[in-house]
RNA sequence: GGCUGGAUGGCAGAGUGGUUAUGCAGCGGACUGCAACUCCGUGUACGCCGGUUCGAUUCCGACUCCAGCCUCCA
């Protein structure tokens, strides 16, 4: 298995430190507002990869924090009037159920900044002692980005490019603009913790630092996040934990892409986000997951209403495959007789999580199925179940096929069940009278309620116009 | 200015040193009372200019354009 690694800026063979498991970090949320569709990638690129890894046989230990103190947040809470806690608890039970409807498992570990003060205040210890950082005047700690040789690797970047580039804050308290904080001295009246150098509480970077390092060890495979995070994020969590261990902190960097609206990057600095929210309200959770997932976790994706409506056209050729194959007995399906759906699915995804090959796999798949539906049912049904089951290492295809291709229950439908049947009956006796003009005033009528009818030999079934 | 990516057929989107991506749309055919669904067939696409090579969309170099990061942002 290949995955790209963004400190090599290349892919690399992928050997977990201890066979057979692999550890992850992923940069979660900033609770302060609803996650957006940025965050919906993020969440989607590495649910698909823990799927993955765990079909793959790994025992994933996948941890995903959350940054529940930042300034951020007590900008916001003050704005609401309300205490930081109850800002963050709604905005983490939002994000809870946000991923739940976009079909994303949880983390193995969730931990909370805020949960682990003391591991950022003893990992800050570590790094004033070892000369990597200093407390200033002001009751805020820094540290001393030039004390270590290895800052910039991340990214490529020369300190002195860096400086040339200067938008850097300037602040008198630090030895150089490029010191970033390690901890907040207080103002009066703001959430604090108590600390060696005064209240405060942790930089944003520390966090990172400390938890997984905490949960996952000094070194551990994967860290993972978004796009905007490799800097100053990522490097400086780097030199952090490199410099207060003294060892390789990951051994592979993975970033997802950018979500962009009108070719511009979607972000809360910009003001020009969906929230997943917002998003789900008019479109199936399944579609936006797809519609994730159809294009590498790497390149930038431009969301539109278009490309939903490609997304959901997709889906709908799947489960239109799946449709009137009866799966009820479970089929157990290893690559069905000459087939190699599931050899090549695994070489797609083991070349660094190629989801857009693999999802080409599956409608290869898909044909057959509607190849093999009218006379080798058996096979169908086989090969109906390995989309099915490939489908699930995605994340996608585990809805019944009724169910999507005729909208979810709670959808209003224009004209009722029995109603749409009760039609479809009367056009039946027209044509088998002959009168066709009848039937298709009948069959024309449904289709501007947007009920598309289908003839078959087995007889007539129907689909939203939304899924056709 | 520095650093990363990217530029593929009408659209979306993979990939490859010489041979089919895939999906949507289009076209032709089968099926159908006619359609829809489904199936079969169908498209010399690889930003520009050089170089390497028997051969490059694929490797190398220059160029143009686009996006991201360099400041909180997934």
């Amino acid at each position: 298995m290949q995955i790209y690694n963004t400190l090599t800026r290349r892919k690399e063979p992928f050997t977990p430190l201890v066979a057979g498991k692999v550890s992850m970090y992923v940069c979660g949320m900033t609770v302060y507002d609803y996650c957006h569709l940025g965050h919906a990638r993020v969440m989607v690129a590495f649910d698909v990869i823990t799927r993955y890894l765990r079909e793959r046989g790994y025992d994933v230990n996948y941890v995903r924090n959350i940054t529940d103190i930042d300034d951020k947040i007590l900008k916001r809470a003050d704005e609401n009037q309300e205490s930081i806690s109850a800002l963050t608890e709604r905005m983490i039970a939002a994000m809870h159920e946000d991923e739940a409807r976009l079909n994303v498992l949880p983390p193995s570990h969730e931990p909370r900044a805020t949960g682990h003060v003391d591991d950022i205040i003893a990992m800050i210890e570590t790094l004033i002692d070892k000369g990597f950082a200093y407390p200033a005047e002001n009751g805020d700690v820094y540290y001393r980005v030039r004390r270590f040789a290895d800052y910039g690797k991340l990214n490529n970047r020369q300190l002195d490019d860096m400086r040339a580039g200067a938008r850097v804050d300037v602040d008198v308290h630090k030895e150089d603009p490029l010191d970033f904080v390690l901890w907040k001295a207080a103002k009066p009246g703001e959430a604090s913790w108590h600390s060696p150098w005064g209240d405060g509480r942790p930089g944003w970077h520390i966090e990172c630092s400390a938890m997984s390092t905490c949960c996952l060890g000094e070194t551990f495979d994967i860290h993972g996040g978004g796009p905007d995070l490799t800097f100053p994020h990522h490097e400086n969590e780097i030199a952090q934990s490199e410099a207060a261990t003294g060892k390789t902190y990951v051994n592979t960097w993975m970033h997802a892409g950018a979500v962009r609206v009108d070719q511009e990057k979607m972000s809360k600095s910009l003001g020009n986000f969906f929230t997943i929210r917002e998003v789900l309200a008019e479109h199936d959770p399944e579609v936006v997951r797809y519609l994730l997932v159809a294009s590498h976790y790497r390149s930038a994706i431009n969301y539109s209403l278009d490309s939903l409506s490609e997304a959901r056209k997709s889906l709908t050729r799947f489960y239109t495959a799946l449709d009137g194959v009866n799966l009820d007995v479970s089929t157990e399906s290893d690559d069905p007789a000459g087939t190699h759906y599931r050899d090549r699915f695994t070489e797609a995804m083991d070349d660094d999580f190629n989801t857009p090959e693999a999802l080409a796999v599956l409608f290869d798949l898909a044909r057959d199925v509607n190849r093999a539906k009218s006379d080798a049912p058996e096979k169908a049904r086989a090969l109906a179940a390995e989309l099915k089951q490939l489908g699930g290492v995605l994340g996608l295809l585990q809805q019944s096929p009724e169910a999507f291709l005729k909208g979810s229950q709670q959808q209003n439908l224009p004209l009722s069940e029995s109603a749409i049947n009760a039609k479809i009956a009367q056009r039946q006796a027209a044509k088998a009278n002959k009168d066709f003009a009848q039937a298709d005033a009948i069959r024309d009528e449904l289709a501007s309620l947007g009920i598309i009818l289908k003839d078959s030999r087995e007889g007539t079934t129907w689909v939203l116009e939304s899924a056709s």
